[in-house]
DNA sequence: ATCAATGTTCCAGTTAACTGGAATGTCAAG
DNA sequence: CTTGACATTCCAGTTAACTGGAACATTGAT
């Protein structure tokens, strides 16, 4: 199939295709004649699974990683456990940052609806901003 | 005072100070005779500022706005409580999408830990991640 | 006199994952 | 035969918030 319909089936733009084959990501597709890529199953197979590991948080670097060990006819089982557990901590630790920052973010806003709007004239810029600390 | 010293008393490199200068975030000090900046302990208290607006997660754009209408003799306050109210949104639904993604993760990381790792030698690169869907 | 530290400007690079656009070629339909 | 859709390559730009480095001036201390 060409470009074109590989980027209909896999949802993934022509101009992000060829992206990923420049950088490694999608092996190169043979050619037509004309100089037309075309791909058979296999390319809409990766892209899935490109799909499927972007969703997981992975990096696309990460995911050349992953495809590299299995060209090279390893099991990637190992080194993926590892990405997946490095991102769950990264996950969790910036879920904790998001959740003490929503919290300030309600202090603040409930400040900002308690106090008498007209009493700001502070050179601080803004009262309700440095309540933050 | 001159920049080290600000860089010093704010915790900001010198390098950001300048940087904040050039995009209209800071204003620009006076020069001493030499060419060095000069500064005043409001260009501290505005470092500050900054800071605790970054803390809130504004962004340097958000921030200058704020300045500006400061500048204009505006009082910020309104426009500061749509931005703190954008952001927590934000925040929430970042957090809600993190939240899942941990989900997905622990899942992802429980049948890592429950298979046979050596019975994966699948054609569709990784059996992990190809059960995130 | 010289040396290190600090200051200046200006330009370019970093990160990640694309996206836009120009210039050009190919193909199927009317 | 021309038009429009689709294909190609290549280069550059996007976003955010800096950071690095070159080339140069100034200052304070020895």
């Amino acid at each position: 199939m060409k470009i074109g319909e590989l980027s209909e089936k896999s949802h993934y733009p022509a101009k992000t295709i060829r992206y990923y084959e420049d950088i490694g990501l999608l092996d190169r597709p043979t050619r037509d004649v004309n100089g037309y890529r075309n791909y058979d199953n296999s390319a809409l197979q990766q892209l899935q699974f490109i799909r499927n590991s972007q969703a997981a948080g992975l990096k696309l670097k990460e995911i050349i990683q992953i495809l590299d060990i299995r060209k090279e006819g390893q099991i990637p089982c190992k080194h993926v456990r590892q990405l997946l557990s490095r991102r769950l901590e990264e996950v969790t630790s910036r879920l904790d940052e998001l959740q003490k920052a929503k919290e300030d973010l309600e202090r603040l806003m409930a400040y900002a609806d308690s106090f008498d709007q007209m009493s700001c004239d502070e050179e601080l810029v803004c009262t309700i901003l440095n309540r933050i600390k």
